[in-house]
DNA sequence: ATGTCGCACGGGGTGCGA
């Protein structure tokens, strides 16, 4: 069995002490972390290795970074610039042996895209472009393989407290929900979406106001399975219970079992 | 209520990104 988690964690210096909490009360093997906000020098390296894990880490200053811990051994690390012409730390790979297996994981750090009418939403599109070809290229290495991450994107309906508030505005823009739809019609599986077909719960809750009372929240986490990952998947849940703690993350953790 | 965070810069509050 191998338990991979997924989290936004918004500042891995002011959460490293829920993270290393989270990682060891619900005992996760693999996790992907996005917006660590620190540079490969900042980062708390020592804190990680008291828990016996490797790590992978691709970072910058102040904005950004995404990162792999891993209590098994990674073999390969990749970090890749999915738009070159941005130079930002938001996509890392790596290949993990267990067992006698290889799982090969992502973490991937979508651009928010501020506004549909921004520059930086056509990045956004074009980072969509870029990473669906990526992913498209690690499908056919028919691999055990799971890219995860904040995609800042929520798929259907289902997956927003209110549809027609927010259709058309950044995150659950048609332009956008298509891009995220392409990946999945590629053959990547939507792990909390085929382990619970009906159930609406989200992953995202705004900072401000009282979102979070209010359950006005938003599914833009994703654990995205390879055919291969998708065949072994026991099960994917939502942990909500680290957005509710003092001093919280805006996101909350996503986590999948894999049968092994 | 431009309402909440985290970070850089710089040495106090402001600006940016989300």
């Amino acid at each position: 069995m191998l338990k991979i988690a997924t989290w936004n964690v918004n500042s891995i210096r002011k959460r490293i002490n829920q993270l290393c909490s989270f990682i060891v009360d619900s005992q996760i093997d693999i996790v992907l972390l996005q917006e660590i906000k620190c540079t490969e020098e900042q980062f708390p390296y020592a804190e990680i290795e008291k828990l016996g894990y490797e790590y992978a880490v691709y970072g910058q200053v102040a904005r950004n970074g995404v990162c792999v811990l891993s209590k098994y051994p990674i073999l390969e690390k990749l970090k890749i610039d999915i738009v070159e012409s941005h130079q930002e730390a938001r996509y890392i790979e790596c290949v993990i042996k267990h067992s006698n297996n290889k799982v090969r994981v992502g973490s991937v750090y979508v651009p928010n895209g501020q506004s549909p009418d921004s520059h930086t939403f056509e990045y956004k599109l074009k980072f969509f472009d870029n990473l669906y070809e990526r992913m498209g290229t690690l499908l056919k290495n028919e691999e055990l393989t799971i890219i995860a991450g904040d995609y800042n994107v929520a798929l259907d309906e289902i997956d927003v407290f209110d549809s027609n508030l927010l259709n058309g505005q950044v995150c659950f823009h048609i332009k956008e929900r298509e891009k995220l739809r392409a990946i999945l019609n590629l053959g990547f599986k939507d792990a909390f979406r085929i382990s619970h077909l009906n159930l609406q719960q989200f992953t995202w809750w705004h900072y401000q106001g009282n979102s979070l009372r209010n359950n006005q929240g938003m599914r833009i986490d994703h654990m995205l399975l390879s055919p291969q990952a998708a065949d072994k998947l026991e099960t994917c849940y939502i942990d909500d219970r680290l957005r509710k703690l003092e001093n919280p993350s805006d996101h909350t953790p996503v986590v999948c079992v894999i049968k092994q």
